[in-house]
DNA sequence: ACCTGTGGCTGATCAC
DNA sequence: GTGATCAGCCAC
């Protein structure tokens, strides 16, 4: 199986060296004046020591004048605002002559006006000036991977894990390495197990530690365990401990607050992260815990669907040997979960200036930077600094119809503002090597071509990999518009990114009409794509329609297809095609049998094998209880189905479930995520900056630690249907099956607002048009 | 210390 | 009660 051409240099970096898999800032040397390198040769690992001249970059030469710091300094051309740049004998050095840059020009330097430019992590800058990249000419197979699981039990009485607790202990420390091998360590002293671990981690030397929640959950207590059994936790490759500090992780709205843990010549990836990525572009997964993720993509295993921490104790103590099965179950998900999740990583790796761990974390605009400023200092070009940010317009959105429409067609643009920016030259002005369009236009034909060797592809494995290739590049592709209008980015161009929204706007608003003039129903339209109702071809009214070239309201509940029509679709697509300008090309993409549109990015689709698809929060959200999302399922099924007499009996169905009390607490229960620490929740909420709220008043009084990310699931308590929710919520794990104390009145009322909703007095399901 | 963007819907709280 | 505001989630 080829691997990636790596001639292209902007794209993987100026040095082709191959095999290198770790890179570590070597601190045990005075100074720090050298990197530690890791490499694979022939199936072992080496390694090799390197000078090591760290850089910051300043507006001018005279910016470091009184600096004491030994350093040289050399000028950058161009008109960008940092123009020189200044090398330094060792890191200690660079740190010296950074503070001393924050106290003179008063900008820390994360801020993005600062004069100076300090990149924080010396792996980075040593891949940013070498242009070497890790794995180069490696397969995703090449790397060692291992994975852990760990499990745990809790003190009697006790619902959550705490391993500073005498009572608590680990029971069983599970690992594999994706490749069929597995060592379940148990049955023994918890010290014999740790140190078991240290010594498995010792003999098989990988350069990945994978698990899911490892940063917040199995490595916090592998370390704490330790301390406590004094047990040394030395898993690094030069014999130093695993190390920890409190770091953030973003996915689109999500912020989560973790522990990162660094292991020295390794990398250590948490596939919680990349379910949360993978989450942020898919809005697929019910849930993030491992098995919840493990079934989403087949990869489940027979063990258990859940037991929390007081269930754990029981198994224990009932059958230790479950216990153990349990484990091996997990960390072979992890494995599988790993293998299909983190191989986009293992490519960015080799293209990008970061350390593999880092690249798993970091988001695409920050990818994008990196490549940016590798080339630019690469040409001894200067930088520019972000400039002031400032909102410009996105997407147009509409939706020109509510209600159930029939035979459903969408289309949309492929790849719209990359393209516009391809076809329109609409790349940063602060560019002036050109070189964002043309990383675009480089990933755009590695993708046709990892594409085409897809298509062509004999074995799975080839397939596999093909894809991983092309959609990495998609994701890189669809960044570059983000990019320009990201606060951060050192060639942000919000006049730009402005200039290609509009672009779209005004393209997707000529395909608009163009459909409208051609005879065609738009429905619901959102940024890209449109979905509408074909012309009614064949009959004389659609040619009248056609000729006159006017506007037609037609009736959108149709027919049947006529055999006929097939070919005078076609013609209808090629002739919308045609009308799009050069480099902008329509897909096809979806016929539906019915549409429910309910409001803007609102919708309910159904196709020709039955199979329903739900858009929109106001649908689908995971902010709705399960019986919410329930209920709404069903009935938009009888809605695109036209069975819509039912809805009555479904409502009276769910409330007689409710009144009963028939379901488990899960289904009434809510979840929500922590987007803040409950304790600078209290602080906004003392100084009246927010208002009060269920999940963070719970986890104040949960005693428990929580933290920005976390979730709490909890339902609603009394009598009344009208109640503060951040007085009468409480944890679902404080539900007592015996002594129900759900708030029948609350959920009955609920689920009779969503069943107004949409039923109002008429009892018709919004069958006009809206508007034309 | 970390960070791609805008647009839209909803429920909960709170001031009026 | 009503409107404003905010947080959370989602589409693209």
């Amino acid at each position: 199986m080829a691997t990636l051409e790596i001639t292209d240099t902007l794209l993987f970096g100026h040095c082709a060296e191959e095999g290198l898999v770790a890179v570590e800032l070597d601190r045990t040397k005075e100074g720090c004046n050298e990197v530690v390198l890791f490499w694979r040769r022939n199936a072992k690992t080496i390694r090799t020591k390197e000078l090591f001249k760290p850089f910051i970059l300043v507006e001018s030469e005279s910016r470091l004048d009184g600096l004491k710091t030994k350093h040289e300094i050399c000028s950058l051309t161009g008109a960008g605002r940092l123009r020189a740049m200044a090398d330094f004998d060792n890191w200690n050095d660079c740190l010296k002559a950074k503070a001393w840059l924050a106290k003179e020009t008063g900008f820390t330097h994360g801020a993005p006006m600062a004069p100076y430019l300090f990149l924080n992590d010396p792996v980075h800058q040593y891949l940013m000036r070498t242009g070497r990249t890790l794995f180069k000419g490696m397969h995703f197979e090449d790397l060692r991977r291992l994975q852990v699981d760990i499990e745990c039990i809790v003190s009697e009485g006790y619902e959550f894990c705490n391993a500073e607790r005498e009572g608590d202990r680990i029971v069983v420390i599970a690992l594999s390495d994706g490749a069929g091998w597995t060592e379940i360590i148990g049955g023994m002293d918890e010290k014999a197990m740790l140190e078991r671990f240290v010594a498995v981690v010792k003999k098989k030397d990988p350069d990945v530690i994978e698990g899911h929640n490892v940063f917040n959950f199995d490595l916090p207590y592998l370390r704490k365990r330790a301390r406590l059994k004094k047990v040394k936790l030395n898993l690094g490759r030069d014999g130093s401990l695993i190390r920890a500090r409190s770091s953030r992780f973003n996915a689109a709205e999500r912020t989560i607050s973790y522990e990162r843990h660094e292991v020295f010549g390794r990398h250590v990836v948490d596939t919680l992260f990349l379910a949360q990525s993978y989450d942020v572009s898919h809005r697929s997964l019910t849930g993030l815990g491992l098995k919840e993720v493990a079934i989403h993509f087949g990869l489940a295993r027979k063990g258990r669907v859940y037991i929390d921490g007081s269930d754990i104790a029981k198994t224990y103590k009932k059958d230790p040997e479950k216990l153990l099965e349990y484990a091996e179950d997990d960390v072979l998900e992890t494995a599988g979960l790993s293998a299909i999740l983190s191989q986009s990583y293992f490519i960015q790796a080799q293209m990008l200036p970061y350390s593999y761990q880092n690249i798993c974390v970091r988001g695409n605009a920050t990818k994008i930077d990196s490549m940016m400023i590798r080339k630019y200092l690469f040409e001894k070009r200067a930088i520019p600094s972000p400039g002031i940010p400032r909102e410009f317009a996105g997407g147009y959105t509409d939706m020109l119809y509510q209600g159930v429409a029939e035979n459903v067609h969408h289309c949309d643009v492929r790849s719209l503002y990359p393209s516009l920016m391809l076809t329109k030259g609409l790349g940063p002005r602060k560019d002036e090597l050109g070189i964002f369009l043309k990383l675009l236009d480089s990933l755009k034909s590695f993708r046709l071509d990892a594409r085409q060797k897809m298509a062509d592809s004999v074995t799975d494995a080839e397939r596999t990999h093909y894809n991983a290739l092309q959609s990495t590049f998609k994701v890189l592709i669809n960044s570059f518009y983000g990019y320009l209008g990201a606060r951060h980015s050192r060639f942000c161009d919000f006049a730009v990114a402005e200039e290609i929204t509009a672009n779209g706007r005004k393209l997707l608003k000529a395909m608009l009409r163009w459909l409208e003039e051609h005879g065609a129903q738009p429905i619901e339209m959102d940024t890209d794509g449109i979905y509408f109702v074909p012309p009614e071809f064949g009959t004389r009214k659609a040619e009248n329609d056609r000729r006159k070239g006017g506007k037609v309201r037609r009736r959108l509940v149709s027919g049947r297809e006529r055999p006929a029509e097939s070919e005078e679709l076609e013609k209808f697509r090629e002739e919308f095609a045609a009308s799009l300008p050069e480099g902008i090309d329509v897909e096809f993409d979806g016929e539906y049998v019915a549409m429910f549109s309910y409001k803007m990015k609102n919708y309910a689709l159904l196709d020709r094998n039955g199979e329903m698809i739900i858009k929109g929060a106001a649908l689908k959200s995971r902010g709705l209880e399960p019986f919410q999302r329930e209920f709404l399922k069903e009935m938009l099924r009888l809605i695109l189905e036209k069975k819509n007499a039912g809805i009555t009996a479904l409502r009276d169905l769910f409330e007689k479930a409710i009144r009963r009390q028939e379901w488990p607490i899960q289904k009434l229960a809510k979840t929500e995520t922590l987007q803040d620490s409950p304790a600078s929740y209290a602080v906004k909420v003392s100084r009246k900056k927010r208002g009060r709220n269920a999940a963070y008043e719970l986890a104040l009084a949960s005693g428990r630690e929580y933290r920005a990310g976390d979730q709490l699931t909890y339902y609603v308590t009394g009598e009344k249907k009208s109640v503060a929710l951040y007085e009468a919520a409480k944890l679902i794990s404080d539900w007592n099956p015996k002594k129900r104390d759900e708030n029948i009145a609350y959920y009955v009322a609920k689920l009779d607002a969503l069943y107004r909703k949409f039923n109002d007095d008429q009892g018709d399901l919004f069958a006009d048009l809206k508007s034309s």
